[in-house]
RNA sequence: GGACCCUUAGCUCAGUUGGUUAGAGCGUUUCCUUGACAUGGAAAAGGUCACUGGUUCGAGUCCAGUAGGGUCCA
């Protein structure tokens, strides 16, 4: 950025007149196409700064945003521009990742249109449509981050099919192979028959199924018409049954184990009763029909047993020949339904009756997953040990802390990865069988053999002999390198350009505690595994910190998703609201650790704060002409503390205050807690009471000045704050306001911490009275009390009140020192002082009794009543201290601060009931 | 079955080492277009902090248990 032009903006400088409201639109069109002219948010290594690096969570290809990501995202902007406000180089990648099904399921579908499928095309062209589909359509995401403002160094985009990250992934892929990590097996996968590919075990989601049992009999063949009985779910796989187990121990079935029974459903067969320990006696009958094809535990029971293995099932769900004809070309869940059928009219069938329980689904095409035997590529898992130790030590902290339970306990449980895929959109898997091996018969051995199999990122020399696997990898197994793969790694010169010794690891990462296993882990295990090889834990961990937002729900308590229809458009929501309303209100419902019930009237009162922001800097615009507002410095030059009064120095040290608490809540990562600092500070402190005394002080030329330097000093404060939360209007107000020069950012000034800011006020021969706040707390109450008195009896709206004062001298000189001020904010044509006033509707305030002077009569008997309802809560709360100061425990153990607290209150409210009595008495 | 979270005003939620009379936003009631803002201002009503015990001089806060709701894992 060009050097800042100071002499252009020295007072007196006329404003530009700013809009009775704010219009977000036109402002945030206007900075956010300035902000990426300027590359303002380019990282860059600076070995001066500190760096502060993110990366995204690579939201899915296929994606729009959803108020998820607008939470997500908008925090990962906050903390990135208060990086850059701290003067620390700012780095936030963005990107996208390749979906592998989800992808694949959108291009299919617009295929199906024309009455195609992705076979019609072959391999090569389908990727080309995909390829097509995702230069069309696969940037919208990020269009609409920068909509929200989402300051991203889009430089630096990354995708994870970009060739480079391609390699990245594969390069993984041939060095795990190579260290042993990955080996090929038949196992049992989780199957989505809808998508036709295996799944890994986070992919598979539990739900409680409300469904039918079914009682069936299984006839002896030794003993015609003795039956083994067994409950099952699923009566369309009893023709792929090859055993019936119980527990060998059971009594019911002494005797029993080695007989044969004749099989209930499809092809005859005789199958054994077999007894197995692994048998639940409690469960059903005792008796378990054990279907290996389509049963994990079945399976380990079949193979103990050297049972044959029977699949009955296509790829497709669909039930094959082995099922018999009469189910045989039907979907698995017809086919359960005529299995019942069948068993009936057979008579099998002893009671059906309905059950509860749960069935895994498949997290992307949501059907229930099939256990299915196949070939799959895996994954054991690299680092397990220095992964939980990175968390456990502190290395890398989890924000809320409890989540690192979470994690632990998945490290602790751990299973190898499945990490094929039958697709054809993903990283294909660098491996070639060699013509004529048989694929299905590959031993570990064969696996490392390099004439049969040739693992590696070229592809053999010699192509022609050799054929490429077909699968793909699962998409999570290329974003668990994210961290790194998107800073340029392997490549020695792209790393270096990306600055990878600069901003890694990353400071923090921004994401769902939903996504906890398929994605922070494993990249925490990928970045131990991968990046800087034999150094120290901490220089290899992908981040430092993991901050987990909570999940946005409905007013109702209900997950947003698609199908509800119940998740707001962003989009639109900016559109009403303004970006900046959207990410206030948003932040402003995000308590750290907690889930979040969206309710729009948050994001309204965004809208409403950013309204406010702006007509509080319209009055000061108003107010007077423009000092120099160039620099703190040049500000605090301005002010002058001989005028100082009370107010003054309650807002300064109001202002102070905030800025510590924001700082806190930065460290702490609260922040809500932030937002609701500002608002609180900027609504009530400056907004309600600051700029409503200014009034009267902008009317007398002798503080004028200095009142007007004050606003400015805690506007160009409270803009740098809350930049980071709404950075659209604070960029705006900045330069409206001549903080800044015309072509320069707000993001160019460092916000100075609240220490900085009293050094160099003192330097200036300005000490912050700290006494100043309990005066205005007591100025404050007093209005409050004026204005209810004269609300009480109708007179809120008048302004011409006459009010009286009984009180002592130094109460008295409060008031007099403020006089003009509170006068105009009780609505009071005169505060005077007298020593007794004898009937009149009174108040009792911490600066003495408040009279109304009313011409017209009293109600005496309303006033009575007011009076002593007041009285009767006083009596309450001083029993209460009076009961505390009696008991000789609290007086020995209390700390001196808290007793001398209770007296303190005590002797007060001891001296407002006197008055008040006495006021009670003179109404007669 | 295991782990974690939640229960505070009509609603949604804050409440950071235990310490005066428990807060906010929205909503509600009354009043007000006064020269920053009606996207606003003023005033007010509204809570036995889920329940039961315990620790403590003192508990919304710490501990144990109970009830209800939620999430994750098996």
């Amino acid at each position: 950025m060009a050097g800042r032009c100071v002499a252009a903006h020295l007072s007196p400088f006329p404003m530009a007149e700013i809009s009775k409201s704010y219009e977000p639109r036109d402002v945030e069109k206007k900075w956010y196409a300035r902000w990426l002219a300027a590359k303002a948010f380019a990282g860059k290594i600076d070995a001066g700064k500190e760096a502060y690096s993110i990366v995204i969570p690579p939201p899915n290809v296929t994606g729009v945003l959803t108020m998820g990501h607008v939470l997500n995202n908008t925090l990962q902007d906050i903390l990135i521009r208060r990086a850059r406000l701290e003067g620390r180089s700012a780095l936030w990648i963005p990107g996208t990742d390749h979906a592998g099904i989800a992808t694949q399921t959108v291009v299919e579908r617009e295929l199906r249109k024309q009455k195609k499928t992705r076979h019609d095309f072959g391999r090569e062209k389908f990727l080309e449509k995909v390829w097509e589909w995702r230069q069309e359509k696969g940037g919208i995401i990020l269009e609409q981050l920068r909509r929200l403002g989402a300051s991203c160094d889009w430089d630096r985009t990354q995708f994870t099919m970009d060739p480079h990250y391609s390699k990245a992934v594969l390069t993984v892929f041939v060095d795990l192979f190579r260290k042993g990590h990955i080996y090929r097996g038949k196992r049992m996968v989780n199957w989505c028959p809808v998508s036709q590919t295996a799944l890994s075990d986070e992919e598979v989601i539990m739900k409680p199924v409300s469904g039918m049992i079914y009682r069936v009999r299984y006839e002896r063949v030794d003993a015609p018409g003795t039956y083994i009985e067994v409950k099952t779910t699923r009566p369309e796989t009893i023709p792929g049954d090859v055993a019936i187990a119980v527990h060998p121990d059971d009594p019911r079935y002494a005797g029993w184990i080695g007989r044969k029974v004749r099989r209930a459903l499809g092809p005859a067969a005789e199958i054994p009763i077999i007894g197995d320990a692994a048998v639940d006696r409690e469960f059903g009958t005792g008796a378990l029909k054990i279907t290996p094809a389509h049963d994990k535990a079945d399976l380990e029971i079949g193979g103990r047993h050297r049972l044959p293995i029977v699949d009955v099932l296509d790829a497709n769900g669909v039930l094959n020949d082995l099922a018999g004809p009469e189910l045989a070309g039907m979907d698995r869940f017809a086919g359960r339904k005529k299995a019942a059928e069948l068993l009936k009219a057979s008579g099998a069938l002893v009671a059906e009756e309905p059950y509860a329980n749960n069935v895994g689904y498949s997290e992307r095409a949501d059907v229930p997953i099939e256990p299915r035997l196949t070939w799959q590529w895996w994954l054991r898992y690299p680092r397990v040990e220095e992964a939980k130790a990175a968390v456990r030590d502190g290395h890398i902290k989890f924000h809320p802390e409890r989540w690192s339970k979470v994690y632990l306990h998945w490290l602790e449980n751990i299973q190898d990865w499945c990490i094929s895929r039958q697709l054809w959109w993903g990283h294909r898997i660098p491996v070639w069988y060699r013509k004529g091996v048989n694929r299905e018969q590959l031993t570990e051995a064969d696996l490392r053999d390099p004439s049969k199999v040739h693992v590696s990122l070229e592809g053999p020399a010699d192509p022609e002999n050799w054929v490429q696997e077909d699968d793909v990898l699962d998409t999570w197994a290329s974003s668990w390198l994210w961290p790194f793969a998107t800073m340029g790694w392997p490549e020695a010169e792209a790393q270096k350009q990306a600055g990878i010794d600069y901003f890694y690891p990353t400071t923090t990462l921004v994401t769902g505690p939903d996504i906890i296993f398929f994605w922070v882990a494993r990249m925490i295990m990928a970045g131990l595994e991968f990046m800087r090889p034999g150094e120290p834990l901490e220089r290899r961990i992908p981040f430092r910190h993991v901050y987990f937002t909570g999940i946005i729900r409905d007013a109702k308590g209900r997950k947003m998703s698609k199908s509800l229809g119940n998740s707001p458009d962003p989009l639109d929501l900016i559109d009403k609201y303004g970006a900046d309303g959207l990410r206030f209100g948003i932040v402003s419902i995000a308590p750290q650790g907690q889930d979040i019930r969206f309710q729009e009237d948050r994001i309204e009162g965004g809208k409403n704060f950013c309204n406010k922001l702006w007509n509080a800097c319209r009055f000061r615009q108003m107010s007077g002409e423009a000092g120099d507002n160039s620099s703190l410095p040049a500000i605090l030059d301005r002010l002058d503390a001989a005028r100082f009064d009370a107010d003054d120095h309650a807002i300064l040290d109001r202002l102070l205050a905030t800025k510590r608490d924001v700082n806190r809540c930065f460290y702490e990562f609260e922040f809500s807690a932030a937002v609701q600092a500002l608002y609180g500070f900027f609504w009530n402190d400056f907004c309600d009471w600051y700029v409503e005394v200014s009034k009267a002080k902008l009317q007398d030329p002798a503080t004028k000045a200095n009142c007007l330097a004050i606003q400015d000093l805690v506007l160009r404060q409270t803009l740098l704050l809350l930049h980071p939360f709404i950075p659209f209007i604070t960029e705006e107000l900045w330069h409206e306001l001549g903080y800044g020069a015309p072509d320069t950012s707000i993001e160019d000034v460092r916000v100075e911490n609240a220490s900085q800011i009293a050094t160099t006020s003192l330097a200036r021969g300005l000490t912050l009275d700290r006494e100043a706040v309990v005066a205005v707390e007591r100025l404050k109450t007093f209005v409050s009390q004026a204005r209810a008195l004269k609300a009480e009896r109708g007179l809120a709206s008048r302004r011409d009140v006459k009010l009286l004062v009984s009180t002592t001298d130094a109460d008295w000189a409060t008031i007099g020192a403020n006089l003009a001020k509170i006068s105009r904010m009780a609505g009071a044509s005169s505060i005077t002082r007298q020593a007794v006033v004898e009937g009149a509707p009174a108040v009792v305030t911490p600066l003495g009794t408040v009279y109304l002077d009313l011409a017209s009569s009293v109600d005496a008997g309303a006033e009575r009543a007011r009076l002593q309802k007041e009285l009767e809560q006083l009596a309450r709360h001083i029993a209460g201290t009076e009961a505390r100061l009696a008991n000789p425990a609290f007086v020995s153990k209390a700390p001196p601060a808290v007793l001398e607290g209770a007296k303190k209150q005590l002797a007060e409210q001891q001296a407002k009931r006197g008055e008040l009595e006495r006021l009670l008495k003179a109404l007669g």
